[in-house]
DNA sequence: GTGGTCTAGACCACC
DNA sequence: GTGGTCTAGACCACA
């Protein structure tokens, strides 16, 4: 798998793991991928994906069951939708408006792009 | 002046600067103030502000005399505003509209949340 | 049952058993339950329990009789108490002394600690 | 430096700092030395080193000034006790407490202990 | 100079 | 089999 440059990529890791979440494919109480599966699937270093896994973690999404492997939390999903919905509402959308008013762009030019986008 | 975590600092002095570009606070051809200076108010490494100047200057929005100081170039306006309108549809936009729907977030949500930020 | 994290799920067995021997709950030269049993009971790999096991037999407080299962050794009380206490003397308390030291805890507040422990 | 087996080596390395802090041996707001400057002192990996720092930071007893170097917190020693009476309350006193009923030892026993200890 | 990320690989404890 | 820790060393971005 291909990775940017613009973030760690044990954070974009991260992000396609919360994609698996929110969109059912790994549901709550289930077991994740072991951290060597993940890290053959996406040829990247074991201990990067480990570092996914604690950030995870850390965030409540995942837990770990000793010598068994990760587990999705029971409000995993929740957990992930806030994570990502605190990140969205107090960094992006800020920003965000901030840039189109300086820019003088005009929220129909958005929702043309939007339309455009959805079409693809 | 604070800087959040989520970006370069040099970064972040150039979105300022751009600002003051596309509000006319500063305007094509004329002097904008030192680095010295600049470090001095933002209480900032000197380097640090040098490398603005340096990304701004790679961009052709800002050029320098030498002995002298740094001016907005001629078309200075209209760099500044490519500039910020490509990185705005290259890569905010659709990374924002992934988000959304990732979250499920609709159209409606965000013109709300628009409309509280406008009157702040 | 739930286990904690700060220390093996094989020796927070091995103090389950101990409290048992020390409670008079199993007594010497009496039979223990199977290996099998306590996995089921405890929810556990029964790898899990085996190494608790080893560990006792290591210190004499449990023997096996091959086909038949394990027993409490003739002077498991003893053996009991000495492992425990040693840990409690070498280990505990001499980390436990620092700690107070540490955090200019006094020995009242251990105490007044110590009374409201014992009322629950 | 030699450190013990039972503890993570980056953990006994965050105890030390600690210390350092409940001993106001380094003051809030003062800069800690670099990474590199204690995997030298300490003679291990750099990397090591990072996880307690990492650790520390998750906790809010220091911060890092991008390029600078780390800082401890406004309310370092407030947070470095919390966090310290937390564990020695919540799960050192407790097994304690449980040891020394199951052990049947009296609390004069541990007192006299304690006077052997302070006269060291 | 600072810290942050990543790789490669070893070793260990645990289930 | 699982994850956790640690080392060694490279490379990069940032101040």
């Amino acid at each position: 798998m291909e990775f940017n440059n613009s973030q760690p990529i044990y954070l974009q890791i991260a992000d396609l793991f919360c994609e698996n979440i929110l969109q059912k494919k790994w549901i709550e109480e289930g077991k994740i991928p072991s951290i060597r599966d993940i890290a053959v699937q996406l040829e990247v270093n074991p201990n990067t994906v480990l570092r996914t896994y604690n950030f995870l973690q850390d965030n409540d999404i995942i837990y770990n069951k000793r010598g068994i492997g990760y587990f999705v939390t029971t409000d995993g999903y929740l957990k992930t939708q806030t994570l990502k919905k605190d990140q969205f509402f107090n960094q992006n959308l800020p920003e965000f408006f901030k840039t189109i008013d300086m820019l003088e762009i005009s929220i129909d030019d958005i929702m043309n792009f939007y339309t455009k986008f959805k079409q693809k």
